[in-house]
DNA sequence: GCACTTTTGACAATCATTCTCAATACGGTG
DNA sequence: CACCGTATTGAGAATGATTGTCAAAAGTGC
């Protein structure tokens, strides 16, 4: 696979230009910018094809989701293994990072208290380098 | 201050029903589930003063807000340390827990990678005891 | 009670996201 | 290549949470 298919999914023109946009971008984008982002470059795509077109390359575990501060679904490229995100509140660049120890204290915390299943979100926010 | 005040708000019988309902159930719940409530127990109150309270509560740092999967925002009471939270995924309940260890981790993290403001959220979702 | 500021509530307005459904593109098959 | 059955698309309507508006009502200090 490479970095701008489609995840397994019929390959139409649409996924793979939504796929392109999400490569050629570092941070994380929402669903209308990157439908604003074809349309300027010409390869406009219907923003509900945007949208379900995200939520299947997110379900595959093709890119990540998350929410902004206020509650937008937010995409990326991403690696494929467990990670989690340190993220600039200014520009938005990202920087994947992982950490084993807190994978083993958020399941050891949750069956400590007889939960089962569990899974968990941990996003960093902070200012970068270049942003101060 | 006592569990059920509004935050040194002034206090309004609306500002204190919200407080009351957050401090009466135990887990996450959105504002128009505490507006429901509130209108159940007769004691109704509008919509938007709902929404404007809870923001106001969480600024306070009176409640924790956090988003449910769908992006609603969801509000709990909670203590004033800082904490994350264990949530049942099927019925809601909630356990706060701490882990220095992990504020530890996040900050060195960050500044390891020139980051500096750190903030971060961390979540855990499962099923608990009683769900399954 | 009075003057002044804050808060409220009903409703309109936003905005992201999802739904609907007919038109279209795919992929495989003969 | 023509054809068929299924998956996908797009335009626009529908939904649902959240926010804005603004006149009326309530809290505060005097």
């Amino acid at each position: 696979m490479t970095s701008t298919d489609a995840g397994g999914l019929r390959p139409t023109k649409q996924r793979l230009a939504v796929a392109e946009a999400l490569a050629a971008t570092e941070g994380f984008q929402s669903a209308q910018e990157i439908h604003e982002l074809l349309g300027r470059r010409g390869e406009s795509v219907g923003l509900a094809t945007v949208y379900r077109t995200l939520q299947k390359l997110a379900e595959a575990g093709e890119v990540d989701m998350m929410r902004s501060e206020d509650g937008e679904a937010i995409y990326r490229r991403c690696s494929d293994s467990h990670h989690h995100h340190l993220v600039c509140r200014d520009c938005g660049r990202t920087v994947e990072v992982e950490g084993p120890a807190v994978e083993r204290w958020t399941s050891a915390i949750a069956e400590e208290h007889g939960f089962a299943d569990v899974s968990h979100t941990l996003e960093i926010f902070g200012t970068c380098r270049d942003c101060r």
